[in-house]
Order: C-alpha cells, then structure tokens, then sequence
DNA sequence: CAGATAATGAGAGGGCAGTATCATTAGAGC
DNA sequence: GCTCTAATGATACTGCCCTCTCATTATCTG
C-alpha cells in the first residue's frame, strides 16, 4: 500500500500511534463522537495526545472517507464511521452523548411543500439515554 | 400595562421603532430568522439599527415567550413566533433560508432504543427550496 | 414640555471551535 | 542503527457568535 507509482500521494500518511488510538477512538465507542470526547477516549492509549492531532487525524479520515461528519444543532460537529448506511440519531440531554438509531419513518418526502426539492432529512431524537434514565428515575 | 404593583417588573419595556421592526421581521418573514437575517430584514424599516439591538431584543422575545429558539445543525440559532405548534423544518442548501413544514411522520417513537426516554424529536430536511429549484434547473 | 431612565449603537471584549506555526519526535525504509 | 521527513504537541492565532460598556438618544409619564 506504497503509493501506486504516480504522485497522487500527497504526504506518506504513517501509521502512528495517535492516529491508530484515534481512529479506534471512533470504532470501540461506536458513536459520533466530537474531537473532544474523541481526543478524550484516544488519550487512554496516548496519555500526551493534543487536541490539534486530533483534529488533523479527523480532518484527513474525512478525506479518505474513513469517517463521516455528523452535525447536530447545537452542539459542535461530530464525526463517526463511514459505511453505516442511512440512520438517524438520538442525543442525550442528561450526558450529551449521541447514539445512533436504527430504522426511519415513512412518508418523509411527503412533508417537504410543492416545489421543494428534497435531497436529504436528517431526524434528531432528544431525550435520556438508557445510562441517564436509570440514574434519574431511581430504580432501586 | 404598567406594573402589577410588585416588583416583579424589572425594567419597563418601553416600544421603541427598533423593537417593533424586529418583531414585525419575524411576522412577516414566517419563516426561523437568524439574528442576522433578522437585522437585516429590520434595517429596512430602521436603517441604522445595530445588530446588538437584535440580540438584545431577541433575547427579551424569547424570555416573554413571543419568540422560541430553532437549532438546527450547523448554522447559528434561529428564532421563529412561539404557539406554531408541532412542525418541522426545511434548510435550503442554496439561499441557507429555514421553512417551516407541516406534518409529522408517524412512528417516530419506535425509533428510539430499547430504554431510552424520548422527549423530543426533530426533523430537517434538506435540499432546494422553490426559489432555488426553479433558479437552478433553468425552467425555460 | 420637562424629567427620569430604558434603549440604542458602536466598538471592545469574551468564549469557543478550529487552524497555523514551529521546534521536536518518531515512523518507514534501507 | 541511520536518515529522511511526516507527524506531533504546545501555543498563538483566526473567525465567528454573542455580550458588555458607555455615552447618547428616545420613550413614557405627568
């Protein structure tokens, strides 16, 4: 996996150490994460890891389709795995994590008014996660 | 409407041309203003108003109700007159413009996962308002 | 109209996400 | 191990959103 002979290889890309903690960051959490939480999780592997590696490894998994950003009102942008094919997301008011959810209603094309052309939706949930839920609600 | 007495009244609220034209943005317009869209549409009717006034004045709105704050990814905070009811909302990749859309798909609760507390949800949709649609596949 | 003061406008300031800089470190190939 | 150089980390910096400050203006009441 040189660099197939021609000059489309724009720097050697190495595989470092904060690079493979970052992007595993993204594959064990399997959530959009933000830089933050991303660096957050990655610095259990590299306790010295910076926040502006972080942003540069996202920066080129995004350009190399590795991973997919994620926006979401409010918060800042998220990034997670690409090839997950179409989901939706649920983002916690109790820790602020997102998680993604499965499936996707009927009939959205149908919302958007006559002459509007639909391209593409996006649906938020909003609520308590399973972890907060049970916190709050005081099961026991 | 001066003051019921008590003190819960912490300024007076005066009717300033300012206050009104930033409101009258926001009923004409029908549609979630950014506070710079909001400047803008109210310099027409007051020329020289500053954008601080519009923060000043939304802020105000949204704490008596009048105005509700609409996050959508991405883009700043928009504002848009409460008592709408339940709608979602349309961003137009080419003017950037938020409409508001009627309806609501079904079935939305069985999106979220298996212990999660759904409290709110949220729908954007995506693509090309009238305007834009027409302007970009050239009707002629 | 006059007085009291809320509101305004312009610009400085704060906070935060993300980028650039640069000396130092550490992959990759030999 | 040695060389080459991409990558890193710390920090300065930019850009943007929004708030604060304060001298001036305009609204409201009597």
């Amino acid at each position: 996996m040189k660099a197939e002979a021609e000059g489309t290889v724009q720097t050697e890309t190495r595989q470092t150490q904060q690079r493979v903690a970052i992007h595993d960051a993204f594959s064990s959490e399997r959530r959009p994460l933000s830089p933050q939480e991303a660096l957050e999780v990655a610095q259990r592997t590299v306790p010295g890891l910076g926040i502006a590696t972080v942003y540069r490894a996202i920066k080129r998994f995004v350009s190399d389709g590795v991973l997919v950003p994620v926006e979401l009102p409010g918060a800042a942008s998220r990034y997670e795995l690409a090839g997950l094919g179409h989901h939706h997301h649920f983002q916690c008011r109790g820790c602020d994590r997102v998680y993604d959810v499965e499936g996707c209603p009927p009939r959205i094309a149908e919302l958007a008014p006559e002459g509007f052309e639909l391209e593409a939706h996006e649906i938020v949930l909003h609520g308590l996660c399973a972890d907060c839920s049970e916190t709050t609600s005081a099961t026991t």
